[in-house]
DNA sequence: ATTGAAAATCTCTTATTATGAGATTGTGCA
DNA sequence: TGCACAATCTCATAATAAGAGATTTTCAAT
């Protein structure tokens, strides 16, 4: 993971920006990333003319507006917005609620495509805001369905999380736990994320059984009982392998 | 413009995407940027491992996740979002009609935040999507504010639009209509973009007056009269001159 | 205007490493 | 199972990134 040539160098300039630090100065960059000073400024120029980075006069470094350009363009190419969204307006036009499509990619759940019905219900994830993987309905919709080589290490990095909702206190009950998600094929989760919100999840598929993305229903808890949770799961399911079916495509590196 | 180094070429690959052609296969990008079979597939690599490209099976290269979780993080750090956003907040509740505001960068016009009130509007420029220069009130309430050695190879770039629209024959006459323009500190236009809209524009500028975005509001052309568009103009120059006001900085280069 | 401090760029040599032809392996489809 | 296409590997060579330090540019304050 660590850059080793001037590629990755320069790509990974771009990683250091996160929620929490917005904007760089070159010095911290310097300081952060371990490189000279002309190779630093030779990266920040090749950036800057390529609109991925811009620099505000006082506020150091940030994101430029190519990728304001780049995010429209991928939002029009991505199968999944464009196969998905449909299926979102049906689900808000029958419940009131949030429905969105996240996508599964590194080690990260990103949601897309977000549509909503619920004019309370205020979703803290728009298109482009990771969320996390120990909590919720999506994240278990996900790793359920992840080959144990690669759901085991996941369990244990976020097992303070995982216990938290009660999934299990050892990672091999929250593992029994995840299995029995895969058997329902969805998982729910109720306020986990969102006090007060029921969130109902089903993955998306590619054509070997690889999960990809996750559908999900964000509703008023108290607006639902069991068996309307059971109707929307089943609906949520049916977009979800829907959308799977669709998609012979997979998004493999 | 054309790449000179190893790090431009790889970030020349993210270039190619476009509203037209929004997936690219290996083959198709070898031959229209002219690297070698290992180049390419190594800064693809590259660029698939950093997240902004991805390969589905059947559809080629596309952007990929990586963009989306960058434009939502520019978007929280883009000084003109957060300090424009209440303003278009304000002016979508005193008419019915869209309000965005949008970045001048390269020779692009990038529409960056909207806001609309007007159920009937539509607005075919969401973030993200590059304006056309010729036309509309948005290009002109920037390029009137543009330098001279600046403006003129815009101008007889986009010649036939601008002559379209009625702004002059030669490209003195059309330099003549955006000294008025710039008098008048605000562009309005009707149906150039949109038919039956009218669109009032106003330059919001860095503080050396060089134009950096612009605050545009849209309004069908049926709701508003001179004396209309006289008002809605003076709040629009009210809100572009206090975003100017508030920033100090400017993203050169 | 003038100055001074900080930020950004330049110069130039050396070692590093990106490159591409061709061979090889990997992958999906009939 | 085997074929065709896609992706990766090998390796010698040329190309060029890198960095120390000097220099220029920019900006704020007098």
């Amino acid at each position: 993971m660590k850059p080793s040539n001037s590629l990755e160098r320069v790509l990974a300039v771009l990683e250091v920006f996160s929620e929490e630090r917005l904007e760089w100065t070159s010095e911290d960059l310097m300081a952060h990333l371990g490189y000279s000073r002309p190779t630093l400024y030779r990266y920040l120029k090749i950036l800057k003319d390529a609109g991925l980075l811009m620099s505000s006069r006082n506020a150091g470094v940030t994101l430029g507006p190519k990728v304001v350009e780049m995010d429209y363009l991928a939002r029009r190419s991505d199968t999944l917005v464009l196969s998905g969204q449909p299926h979102l307006k049906a689900l808000t036009a029958r419940y009131s609620c949030n429905a969105m499509i996240l996508r599964w990619y590194g080690n990260k759940i990103l949601c897309v495509v977000s549509e909503t019905s619920a004019r309370n219900l205020v979703s803290s994830y728009p298109r482009g805001r990771p969320m996390p993987l120990g909590r919720g309905a999506i994240a278990r919709s996900i790793m359920a369905y992840l080959p144990r080589a690669r759901l085991m290490p996941l369990i244990e990095q976020n097992l303070d999380d995982l216990r938290s909702v009660g999934l299990g206190v050892s990672v091999e009950e929250v593992r029994q736990s995840m299995k029995r998600v895969r058997k329902a094929g969805y998982a729910v989760a109720f306020g986990e994320v969102t006090a007060g919100a029921v969130g109902i999840a089903a993955p998306v598929l590619d054509d070997r059984g690889a999960p990809i993305a996750s559908i999900c229903v964000t509703i008023t808890g108290a607006q639902v009982d069991g068996a309307g949770i059971d109707r929307i799961a089943a609906d949520v399911k049916a977009v979800a392998n829907e959308i799977s079916a669709v998609r012979a495509d997979s998004d493999n590196s």
